[in-house]
DNA sequence: TCTGGGGTCCTAGGACCC
DNA sequence: TCTGGGGTCCTAGGACCC
């Protein structure tokens, strides 16, 4: 009963319950939530729209082919933010040992409530009845030995079931499953497995590990190798923190022209500042990437010794890496990122010589800011006027 | 109706140091 | 008579995940 302590708990279609949390005239309807531009995406689908053939990933236009009377709601990502802290508050009564993979899912070791529970499957059955109550929101979970099986387990409960593999049944479930349902095999591995001949887990157990490593290198190769083998002890860690934040935006129409690229970026500076500010973090690194109208993508990089976090800084270090890239074509996104996080100093060095304390002037812009919204303040060039049009 | 936005991890080559 | 090996950091790109 307790051989199998670890949750994969995954909340189903999460952004489209949200939105009906906000709207029920939602519920039952055929919704996704996704951009709205001819360049969006859907990010979730309901089950009602799934049963049409739409996907997250998926371009809107297409969803919208595939199922005309789709409602596409634009995301909220903040009040998703939101939704998410309070599930995660949820699961930490149960356990501190909780690992968020992402806003809507999480890993629990839930091996300390022996006590309190006489399975584990009865842990899961109460953590999901929470959620459904307090917040409203559907939930699948897994229960197994470890993290991967618990994953594929939850995978095979949804929507809002879970799912139980018994540690000695856990082969015979593991092994009919489709080797891409294996966490890390994406297109390019499911391609050069396929070329050995692999289509189950199955298939892949039974192969040499030397024509594994051959085909995958050696990390890689024994990792996958164990995985389908049903080896995997990684423990459930909590609280990682973040190794880099990023924004980043494709554009309706491409980008032409320096001067328009860089005003682009000085609201990319000024976004990342803020998300900086925010988790009262500081970058070493910068990274600035460019994906051109033919999909092609480059970065650029540059580390120092000191950190960064304002927008100044950013846009300036921005600009720096701006004229390492040729850009001879139209771009179509751009995006700014910080990494080699460190908490930012109370004190903030200035190079010598700095005409003025934009440090200080970037603070209280940023306090600005996070009490009165992202558009109270703006750098002047990025404050439109009124449309000439109405 | 081509292909979002936010992340993580890995690899490979070069710089640099001992 | 150009020549070592290891370790670490940095950069660029790519695979993958939700």
């Amino acid at each position: 009963m307790w051989a199998e302590p670890i949750l994969h708990v995954d909340l189903d279609a999460f952004f489209v319950e949200a939105e009906r949390l906000q709207d029920p005239g939602l519920v039952g309807k055929p919704v996704a939530v996704g951009g709205t531009s001819n360049r969006g995406v859907i990010a979730s689908a309901s089950y009602e729209a799934r049963a049409h053939g739409v996907r997250s990933a998926q371009p809107t236009a297409t969803a919208l082919r595939l199922c005309r009377d789709l409602i596409v709601v634009p995301p909220s990502h903040g009040r998703y933010g939101e939704l998410s802290a309070r599930v995660f508050e949820v699961f930490r009564e149960f356990t501190p040992s909780v690992e968020g993979l992402s806003v809507d899912e999480a890993f629990l070791d839930v091996s300390g409530l022996r006590r309190h529970f006489s399975t584990s499957t009865e842990v899961a059955l109460a953590v999901r009845g929470q959620i459904r109550s307090r917040l409203g929101l559907p939930a699948s979970v897994g229960i197994a030995s470890s993290k991967f099986i618990a994953k594929l387990a939850s995978e095979a409960a949804k929507p809002d079931g879970y799912r139980h593999i018994p540690k000695d049944t856990e082969l015979e479930f593991l092994h009919a499953l489709s080797v891409e349902a294996l966490w890390g095999v994406g297109p390019a591995t499911l391609a050069g497995l396929q070329r050995l001949g692999v289509e189950t887990i199955g298939d892949l157990a039974e192969l040499p590990e030397a024509a594994v490593v051959g085909s995958m290198g050696p990390t890689q190769g024994r990792h996958l190798l164990d995985l389908a083998r049903g080896i995997d002890h990684r423990a459930v860690t909590p609280d990682i923190d973040a190794k880099s934040i990023s924004v980043e935006e494709t554009y309706d129409s491409d980008l032409e022209g320096i001067e328009v690229i860089e005003t682009a970026l000085l609201a990319h500076a000024q976004r990342l500042a803020d998300r900086l500010h925010r988790s009262g973090l500081a970058a070493r690194t910068v990274t600035l990437k460019l994906r051109f109208g033919d999909f092609t993508t480059v970065t650029r990089s540059v580390t120092s010794g000191t950190v960064v976090d304002g927008p100044r800084d950013l846009y300036l270090i921005a600009i720096g890496l701006l004229e390492q890239v040729e850009v001879d074509r139209p771009v179509r996104l751009l995006g700014l990122g910080g990494s080699g996080l460190e908490p930012a100093g109370e004190p903030r060095q200035m190079p010598i010589g700095a005409e003025g304390n934009w440090a200080r002037v970037d603070e209280a812009v940023a306090g600005v800011r996070d009490r009165f919204g992202e558009h109270s303040v703006e750098p002047a060039r990025l404050i439109r006027g009124p449309a000439p049009d109405d």
